[in-house]
RNA sequence: GGGCGCUUAGCUCAGUUGGUUAGAGCGUACGGUUCACAUCCGUAAGGUCGGAGGUUCAAUUCCUCCAGCGCCCACCA
């Protein structure tokens, strides 16, 4: 073994190891005999990453994790299904796809539909490979022989399976509405879609004249003056004192030849701008709900672009922003403008591409999600509710129930329909003839009520996150109640970061029951986002992103990982810093050195006898010494505690308590100390033995956690050439158990740990003692102990003392007084020479 | 407007059902080249746990209020 740990020198290999024994594969994992477990199964699907996106910290931190929970359960022994993915994202590809097209200067529209999807197809092939990479850079011991992609033949089955099941039940309608409109993408958003951002704008103040008394006017306040060509009425609320005598009177409204009437409407508000609301109902929500409510006229005044269409009369043409500086003029030129008043509002914008969010009225598919299905008599929105509020699913950390129940109450019906043509395409064909509507993935023949040959097929595709929502059952085989759908589903952890609980953990849940009857997980982990060291999010124009990939390439993907697991917690930012990183890499050197040392002191050789201690978790080495005594049950005590804190999903704690195990207990000190005892012939095979056993299991302990530089070590000592080579990969290696103790034998352990405990207190006294006498670490000093109730003890650890602190221990009254240490908490008294 | 979270050592954060001297890593100071490791070893300094009040024998932990910061949701033109 080099003196140093190299990651970069092993890490391929080791994965190839792994992949090469196919124990990623749960069909592949040995049986285990006498385990209860070995029927069980245990699954995660794993967050398809966007397919033409890049690694970045976020997904490091979730391999980690799920890397972490997978590799425990596997050596547990549970039949251990992590089933990997990526996802068309379709408006986030598209874009990337068109932006690339826009460099050699073509255009979806020039290139056509299906050229358009082929130079898709293209660029996921190509990222596609990128990513996996990247993912296994990180360990991930995922079953890529069961590898997904959204837009996979299986999964647009399961995707039209289900939307025409929805669709017969009723759960998907058609219909005019008004929607998020992303002039950029040239598509609808659903609400959650839109991202809202306090924006510096003003409140415009304008007069609408009255049309029988043209010389009076009511004023209007409005952020938005270009969208006032839309206005189809003024609503004021039926309390306000100030306007009640106009209610039902008609005003002239400016830059056009139209006359619209004053409402009264309880949603205005009487403090607000100057209490008359001018109604816009094609253009923002509350005007179309007050436009509903009194039938007024519609007036779409956007074109698909986001400019002004022939509604907007001699503003046709000009995008919003231009149009509103003009109708600002002209307004002006008319007098009928007053003021404008700065104000910070928020406005909506896209999500993909962070372009503004135009309001407009158009034809959409729509998911009802407060219809009750015949089959449950229950809404979507209930199955969803009721999952956690009876408790099939437990959401971690526990607030975020607060906010699911949140997400839930304000549930709208989703948007699902997209004008974009990378995704799904939707399973309907309309009759030219009859105007029918057919439900079918392929051409149907004819029209099922006219019989017309004319059929055209919806242009529209789904939104990604209808796929998405499908992942946990689609991928292992829905609807056919495949081999893996019937071992595999339900999934156990669905594992993610929290913000993404609404778009899709909460879809998965409401589409997972609809279509399965079972809640597609029991646990919902959710991590926090990854920041810099100061708390900022990262961002390529902060300048202050951390490149996953080079830094796994610096100081290991081991290292990286224990920088995500050690220091967090679930639900909670976490602020990654480059010496973090470092520490860890400095720790993972540390094992990698108590191997080396356990490997000299003992001789390992792949042929040793001395190997036989590990074979099974049943032969345990004997106790000898205090030390001994207090190494293993210091043990047992982190094998308790490790595994405790993984099951209950608090990663950090475990492998925090094992750090300190690793480095303070067994390197510390019991390293230390075996150099004493391994000289001492009757002691020396314990000894050895004991560091074997304890190195075996903190090598096992920490697999989940860094399994690149375990497996490594493993493999160097302990994978004996004469067994099969596979069967020796600590992957699949039995979880560690603690020692079975008798009553008494607890009872002389705890005995022992006082003693231990006393002998470290000597030594870290002594050692005190030096240092605040500023005497050398190298000098030996005589201590001579006068009275202790444990001379007997202290005698008996002599040799252990005095190498630990280079002293030379007397047990004799000195011939002359001269300083006394005295130990804190004891009575002991000790003689010190200077 | 509603909801959630954070505020603990110079920095970044842990702190399990309230219980002796509140922990870690990094940083700092001092001292160390012995045959595992300078990506190391030893020792130390450093906190009235944001503020005020309450419940309790006992509060960093539970409750109320206040302040600062952050996030999410909602139809404020």
């Amino acid at each position: 073994m080099e003196k140093s740990y190299q990651p970069s020198k092993y890490e391929d290999n080791i994965y190839r190891l792994w992949e090469k024994s196919n124990y990623f594969n749960p069909d592949k994992l040995p049986k285990r005999s006498a385990n209860q477990r070995k029927n069980k199964a245990f699954t995660i699907v794993l967050p398809p990453p966007n397919v033409t996106g890049q690694l970045h910290v976020g997904h490091t931190l979730m391999l980690a994790i799920e890397d972490l929970i997978v590799r425990f359960k596997r050596m547990q022994g549970y039949t251990t299904l992590w089933l990997p993915g990526t996802d068309h994202a379709a408006i986030a590809t598209q874009n990337v796809v068109e932006k690339s097209l826009l460099k050699q200067g073509k255009t979806r529209e020039k290139l056509g539909r299906e050229q358009f999807i082929a130079e898709c197809w293209k660029w996921t092939h190509q990222y596609h490979d990128r990513i996996v990479k990247q993912i296994k850079k990180i360990g991930a011991s995922l079953d890529w022989s069961r590898e997904r992609f959204t837009m996979d033949k299986a999964m647009s089955t399961a995707v039209n399976q289900l939307f025409i099941q929805m669709y017969q039940d009723g759960l998907i309608y058609q219909g005019k509405r008004l929607i998020n409109w992303c002039p950029r993408c040239q598509s609808s958003l659903a609400d959650d879609e839109v991202e809202y951002q306090d924006t510096t704008g003003a409140f415009y103040y304008i007069k609408y004249p009255f049309k029988n008394n043209p010389k009076q006017h009511l004023t209007i306040a409005t952020t938005r003056p270009e969208t006032m060509l839309g206005d189809t009425a003024v609503a004021v609320n039926p309390k306000d004192k100030r306007y009640k005598q106009f209610i039902g009177q008609e005003l002239l409204l400016p830059l056009t030849n139209r006359t619209i009437p004053i409402i009264a409407d309880e949603h205005v508000t009487l403090d607000m701008g100057t209490g008359a609301l001018k109604v816009t109902p094609a253009h923002d929500p509350d005007d179309y709900e007050i436009g509903q409510r009194h039938n007024l006229p519609i007036i779409n005044l956007l074109s698909k672009d986001g400019k002004l269409n022939k509604n907007g009369g001699i503003y046709q043409g000009i995008d919003c922003l231009a149009a509103r500086q003009k109708v600002i003029d002209d307004l002006k030129i008319q007098n009928l403008f007053i003021k404008e008043e700065p104000i910070v509002h928020r406005v909506g914008h896209c999500y993909r591409c962070q372009t503004i969010i135009e309001p407009i009225i158009s034809k959409q598919w729509f998911i009802n999600v407060n219809k009750k299905i015949k089959q449950t008599n229950k809404t979507l929105r209930q199955l969803a509710s009721e999952a956690v509020t009876e408790k099939s699913i437990r959401i971690i950390p526990e607030r975020f129930n607060k906010t699911y129940f949140q997400w839930i109450d304000n549930l709208h019906d989703w948007c699902i329909s997209r004008q974009i043509w990378w995704g799904h395409r939707l399973p309907i064909w309309y009759c030219q003839q009859c105007n029918e509507i057919i439900t079918s993935v392929k051409k149907p023949n004819k029209c099922p009520k006219c019989h017309s040959h004319n059929l055209v097929r919806d242009e529209d595709t789904l939104d990604t996150w209808f796929s998405s929502a499908l992942w946990p059952f689609s991928t292992l085989g829905w609807p056919n109640q495949s081999k893996d759908y019937q071992n595999f589903y339900p999934t156990d952890v669905l594992e993610t970061g929290y913000d993404i609980l609404f778009f899709w953990v909460a879809r998965m849940i409401m589409m997972g029951i609809y279509a399965t009857g079972k809640c597609p997980f029991h646990t919902v982990y959710l991590h926090g986002l990854v920041c810099d060291q100061r708390g900022k999010k990262m961002s390529k124009s902060k300048g202050n992103v951390i490149e996953p990939l080079s830094v796994a390439e610096k100081y290991g993907a081991d290292a990286l990982r224990l920088s995500f697991i050690l220091g967090n917690s679930p639900g909670n930012n976490l602020n990654l810093d480059e010496r973090k990183i470092a520490g860890f890499r400095n720790f993972i050197n540390k094992l990698w050195n108590i191997s080396r040392f356990i490997s000299g002191q003992t001789k390992v050789k792949k042929q040793n006898p001395l190997h036989r201690i590990y074979e099974g978790t049943k032969k345990i080495p004997r106790a000898k010494t205090v030390a001994d005594q207090w190494i293993l049950s210091r043990l047992d005590e982190t094998i308790d505690f490790v595994t405790q804190k993984i099951e209950q999903c608090n990663f950090s704690l475990a492998g925090e308590h094992l750090y300190d195990f690793t480095w303070h207990d067994l390197a510390d000190w019991y390293l230390e100390i075996s150099k004493v005892q391994i000289n001492d012939l009757a002691l020396k095979q314990n000894t050895q033995q004991i560091l074997l056993y304890s190195l075996d299991r903190i090598l096992k302990l920490w697999h989940p956690f860094i399994p690149f530089v375990t497996e490594q070590i493993y493999q160097d000592l302990f994978n004996r050439r004469w067994i099969n080579k596979k069967k020796g990969l600590l992957l699949i290696q039995v979880w560690p158990r603690q020692r079975n103790l008798s009553k008494q034998g607890k009872k002389d352990n705890q005995q022992i740990l006082g003693q231990f405990n006393f002998i470290q207190q000597i030594i870290i006294s002594l050692r005190n003692f030096k240092t605040d006498q500023k005497i050398k670490a190298k000098q030996v000093i005589k201590v001579y102990i006068i009275q202790s109730k444990h001379k007997e003890l202290i005698r008996q650890q002599q040799q252990i003392i005095t190498r630990l602190t280079k002293t030379e221990l007397f047990f004799t009254e000195p011939s002359i007084d001269q300083k006394y240490l005295k130990l804190e908490q004891t009575t002991e008294k000790y003689l010190i020479e200077n």
